[in-house]
DNA sequence: CAATCTCATTTTGTATCCAATATCGCCAAT
DNA sequence: ATTGGCGATATTGGATACAAAATGAGATTG
């Protein structure tokens, strides 16, 4: 064994199909992808199983894998599930109570956010800021929810590129624009911290999948996305880089 | 190959977990199952990981997996799951509405409960019956939401045995009871119906979640069942016997 | 000319071998 | 007595060889 060469094998393949290297539809032999990876079928067919169970490949027939094709509707489709979930989430947060810990790291990211969105417009470098902290904003609430299953089910979820709370996209000719549609999606962030903290269960729900509609943005766009007009930025966290 | 090993491999070593004689904690080699099933370790590995994937196995530290030990909590945490998730496509089934052939299939499922119940007995064959019917029922209603990445994850966290509408327990010692029990689960299927059928998007909703909770009973039975007390079925369709 | 059958080729599944590394027990030193 | 290192062993990861299917092309026949 020269290292762990699978979780290499994995992210890599991960990349080339994200990347859009390996085309929506492709056929995938595993004698191909190790040639190209210069690794052994074994590392490989373990990363297509994987890769299967992530939604990114599909086995095709009796044979082999195809990487699969992804439409606006499969976005907004796990866009609404992560939805459902992470309102289910929120609303047992609420039911739970946040803990002291937990209460300060959504209050540091509310100030955050703040500091953000106060002066009136946002620079690339700003998105990146909001990812990091907007990631932190939605783990902290669903595992205060609780509910282990939750997060596994989102994790699996967010396996679609667009559909991850990790994803991020924007029109950098337009950052007026995108200004607008992260601070409300932040003024939300706000309305959730409330009726968590405040112990409103329902409110805390249906705050959190409404807000999951401020991802349904991706869908609309994607595929503008996909054809990588050179406008559009998208920042994606891999499964391996999310803490 | 001598044949397809490797569906084999994987039912068999879910079955010896699932069935208890893979003792939950305990820590599985290859080698050792490998030997156990006369097959190999590479099919082994390639099920490890499948396992690891539905939830059955869990990493053990940097080497080994070991059996997921899985409690009462966990199982109420997986239907609290799966009552955000079917809720929501019965949500999304009334807002598109149901297809003739959906619809007959429901209505179906309705006679035959209203058939199964009308005795005010139950055997145990009628819940056989009743399972099937149940699970035609679900299925029916997470299709007509035509969001396939709801679909995806209820299968997904269907994994755990009794959180799935596929698995079923019982007290036959108490049939009386469970008359009950699932005469009640049954009238709420008829009230499902109405709301979808009427196009009652947030009444579908509300009730299917509702509906989950039918299931929340075997998370309170759930060590019962598990220390295998005699007069506890446990009726339980496998991801491959389920069309 | 179409349909079907056969055989070669491609590709996957399984077994096994080797390399690397974690783990455990033992011994010594403090 | 406890801790730290050292070596033996167990166990995993990767490569390769081989067996079994599936696929496709070409031939053969109705």
């Amino acid at each position: 064994m020269v290292t762990d060469r699978g979780i290499t094998v994995l992210a890599a393949l991960r990349k080339l199909i994200v990347g859009g290297e390996l085309k929506p539809g492709e056929r995938l032999t595993e004698l191909a992808i190790a040639d190209r990876l210069n690794v052994s079928r074994t590392p490989i067919r373990l990363a297509f199983r994987a890769l299967e169970q992530e939604g990114l490949l599909q086995r095709s027939g009796a044979r082999g894998f195809t990487v699969r094709k992804i439409s606006a509707e499969d976005i907004a489709n796990a866009i609404a599930v992560r939805g459902a979930l992470e309102g289910l989430a929120a609303g047992l947060a609420a039911a739970r109570g946040l803990s002291s810990k937990a209460r300060q790291v959504l209050l540091d990211c509310l100030a955050e956010g703040d500091d953000l969105f106060d002066r009136g417009t946002i620079t690339e470098e700003d998105v990146a800021r909001f990812q990091a902290m907007n990631v932190a904003f939605h783990q902290t609430v669903i595992a205060t929810s609780g509910n282990s299953a939750i997060e596994d089910a989102i994790a699996r979820n967010n396996a679609l590129p667009l559909a991850a709370v990790t994803s991020i996209a924007f029109d950098r000719n337009n950052m007026a624009a995108e200004y607008k549609r992260l601070a409300f999606a932040h003024t939300q962030h706000h309305v959730i911290f409330q009726a968590i903290d405040g112990r409103q269960q329902w409110r805390a729900e249906a705050a959190m999948r409404e807000h999951a509609n401020a991802a349904m943005h991706y869908a609309t766009i994607f595929d503008r996305i996909r054809s990588k007009e050179e406008n559009y930025r998208l920042i994606n966290l891999m499964p391996d880089e999310v803490a």
